[in-house]
This record gives C-alpha cells, structure tokens and sequence, in this order.
DNA sequence: ACAATGGTCC
DNA sequence: ACTCGGACCATTGTA
C-alpha cells in the first residue's frame, strides 16, 4: 500500500508532499505524546471556577423561581417530560410544529426558541437551562479533579471511527468557549507560574484538505490567494463582488461551506439557516455548479464506498461502511454524509497528530551548542491539550515569543497540500487569553 | 445499570 | 418524510 494511499496516489503530481507515513505509524508515534500530555496536565485555577459557580448559582435559583411563578406550580425544569408537561398540558403552548422525540414534543433550545414570543416562561427556562449545564458539566467537577498541583490530567484515545483524538475524564475538548461563560471558564485553564500558554490552531483545516482532495479549483486559487473564504463563496453563490459581499451573505456561505465538510443535505442546509429546503436546494445547486471538484469529489467518495464498502484518509486511514446499501432510503444518505466526511476529517486528524509529534522532537531538542537561554527553556516547554485543531503548549515565559514562532512553523510545514496550512497562534497567561 | 434527552466542543 | 460529520457527559426516569 506504501505510504500515499491508492486512492489519493493521483495527488504527488499535484503539489502534495507528505512524510513518508502510513496511518497506522501516525497513531503509534503519537501515543506517547498523548501519554506524555495525560501525565502533565493542564494547571487550573479553581478559585476562579469556584467563583463563577457561587455567581450562577445564585442566578440560576432567581430563574427558577421566576419559571415556577409563570408556570403556576414547581416542577423540575431539568427533566424534559415534566418540562413538556407544563408547556403543552399546562400552558397549551403549540406543538405542531415542533419535532417530536421518542417520548412525545422535544424541549431541545432550537424548538423552543420557535416559541419564544408566544410565552414568558421560554426565555427564563433557556437560561436557567445555560446556566445549569456550565455548573453541572464543568464548574462543580472541574476543581475536584485538579491533584495537589492544581493540575487536571485527561485520558486521550484513538478508538474513533475517523481517526481523531477523543478526550475523557474530564473531556478537555468541550470546555465553553463561546456564550458570556465560556471565555471566563477559559480563563481558569492557566499556565504554571513564570510560564505561559502558547496556542496553535489551524485556521479552516478541513476546508483546506477537502479543497486539496477535490482538486477544486475555485476553492484551490481562494485558499492560494489567501482570500477569506466564506466571503469568496458568498461572492460566488449570489453572484456579487465579492467587495460587496453583506454580512449576511457570507454568513449563509459560511454555513454552506460547513454543509460541504458533511455531505449536505438540503434539508439539513434548510434547517441550518430556519428557509426553506428550496432556498436551500437553490444555494446548493449554486455552489455546486461553480465547484464541479467538489460535486466530483462527493460522487466518487460515493462511487468508492458502494465498490469497496470502506472510505480512505490521506495517509491510508480506513473506514468501513458495511450497511451502504440497504434499501431504508434515509439510512443510505445518512452513510453518504458519513462517507464524504470520512476522509476530510479522518486526514485533518492525521496532520494535526503529526505537528504534535514533530512539535515534541523540537521542543525536548537542544538546537545550540552554547546554550542560551531560549534553549534552556525550550526542554521544558510542554505540550498539555489537543483539540482536533488546536495545540496548546505550556512554555517559560520569557521564551513565549520564540515558541509561538516554532508552534506555527511546525503546524504549517508539516505536509504539503496543493494549498497552504495556515495556523494562528496566541500567547496567553490562559487559555482565554490565546485567542 | 441503562436508555433517552439535551448540550458542550471542533 | 426528509433530522448535516465526529466526540463525551450530566440528568432524569425506568428496569
């Protein structure tokens, strides 16, 4: 099979240089850099936990008392069944059109958002259900795992379908990032004292891989010429300038582009941007047309699986698909989706895993014979998390600066597609701050 | 102990 | 009728 996969081999011609590796040396090379992260941890402060959970708190037993008074009784607003209870016995709020669950009307956030304006009572229950999550999932567990170095350690695994890396016990790829919370939860991932937190994350790497396994050139020469891409795509598919491209517009293109990396649907599209699923058939048959590498692509990932019954990553990572053809209509598309992913996010996995081994070589090497310094530190420079697309190092302060340049250079120069990796880094006194 | 539901991340 | 890819985890409620 040798190390180019045969059904990527046509690429060499095209520009892309990788390490002479196959998937499975990947995983075997980055285990015990996995295990070396599990062994460090990551530093928390959980005073600053402790504190925004004492402020949540309190918030959180105001909207519950303010959910109960509208609902005319106390009930459990953690429990879906009692929620749905209220709302569509109690208060005969209109369930048709909202999706239905094994159990009867789902109470998911999408679904009530639909009823936001018909009561009171939604807006509170979504906060108070916000609220709720960051306590029970991360402000209470958090702080009582940190050992006598304030340091939490999770467990990393290989065991997944694409070849990513999963996080357990405590999950440190779901931490919040976004909302009013999430920076602030953030913020208590901290780096050891006199050091800081040095931050890599690739910028659009599944976009980039899918432009270069498609061999599509519209997206290859946007990528080339360094344009923003959600931008160029809403230039593309509602024919403007793409100086003239509205906020809005790139806005749909960038959820258009996210539908591409999972095969869309066009009731998926439709339901991603609340229009209709001919609006949305419409953009893609726009896009679609402008990007025939892509169409291609999604066709022979297709053509692929129904022969072979696996789909394949750029360094030879395989996945089965034993159920493509069965007769159940919604099932065959759904391992569509499934197949066209696959490889894209399957090969993002493989080059993430290789900057942190090459990360690791250069941080413990000592580059100069009269150590300065810089050299000195760069030995106990530290890699602590991983998160699909990102690398977070722990460095000695005063070689930040240094070590952000070599994150970045090693992120971008670890293989080469037929477009540029590009990776932003942050220097930070926590996580937070990196961005 | 387990399924169902919902929610966080990339 | 159609419910976009990949994970982990908390809570509820039943077995």
């Amino acid at each position: 099979m040798g190390w180019l996969s045969v059904m990527w081999s046509h690429l060499k011609e095209k520009g892309v240089v990788l390490p002479k590796i196959t998937a499975e040396e990947i995983s075997k090379k980055v285990e015990p850099v996995l295990r070396e992260m599990e062994r460090v941890g990551v530093m928390i402060d959980a005073s600053i936990l402790e504190g925004l959970e004492d402020k949540l708190e309190t918030r959180i037993s105001k909207l519950e008392t303010k959910v109960h008074r509208l609902a005319g009784r106390e009930f459990n607003i953690n429990s879906p069944l009692q929620l749905a209870e209220v709302l569509f016995r109690d208060l005969r709020l209109p369930s048709t059109d909202l999706k239905r669950t094994k159990t009867g009307v789902s109470t998911a956030a999408g679904e009530l958002l639909k009823l936001k304006s018909r009561h009171p009572i939604i807006e509170p229950i979504l906060e108070y259900r916000e609220l709720a999550k960051l306590v029970s999932t991360y402000l209470k567990p958090l702080p009582r795992m940190v050992d006598a170095d304030s340091r939490i350690h999770t467990t990393y695994g290989q065991e997944t379908s694409t070849g990513r890396i999963t996080s357990a016990n405590p999950n440190l790829q779901n931490i919040p990032i976004k909302g009013e919370y999430g920076p602030e939860i953030r913020r208590a991932f901290v780096a050891a004292p006199g050091c800081k937190l040095v931050a890599g994350d690739y910028s659009q790497i599944e976009l980039r891989i899918v432009a270069c396994l498609a061999q599509d050139k519209t997206m290859m020469a946007a990528f080339a010429g360094g344009e923003d891409i959600h931008a160029q795509t809403a230039s593309e598919i509602f024919n403007v300038p793409l100086n003239r491209v509205t906020s809005d517009q790139r806005r749909v293109a960038k959820t258009v582009n996210f539908g591409v990396l999972y095969g869309m649907s066009a009731y998926g599209l439709a339901q991603a941007l609340g229009i209709s699923r001919e609006q949305a058939a419409d953009y893609i048959k726009r896009y679609f047309e402008i990007h025939e590498g892509i169409k291609k692509y999604c066709h022979d990932v297709i053509a692929k699986v129904a022969k072979d019954k696996y789909t394949e990553t750029l360094f030879g990572f395989r996945r089965s698909f034993e159920n493509f053809n069965r007769y159940n209509h919604n099932l065959v598309e759904a391992e569509e989706r499934m197949a066209i992913n696959a490889p894209v996010q399957g090969t993002a996995a493989e080059i993430l895993k290789l900057a942190m081994v090459e990360l690791i070589k250069k941080l413990k090497e000592v580059p100069h014979p009269n150590p300065l310094p810089a050299d000195r530190a760069r030995e106990s420079a530290r890699l602590i998390l991983t998160v699909h697309d990102e690398i977070v190092v722990e460095v000695p302060a005063r070689s930040a600066e240094e070590m952000a340049r070599l994150v970045k250079e090693t992120m971008e120069s670890v293989v080469k597609l037929c477009v540029p990796l590009k990776a932003e880094v942050g220097i930070g006194r926590n996580w937070a701050e990196t961005k």
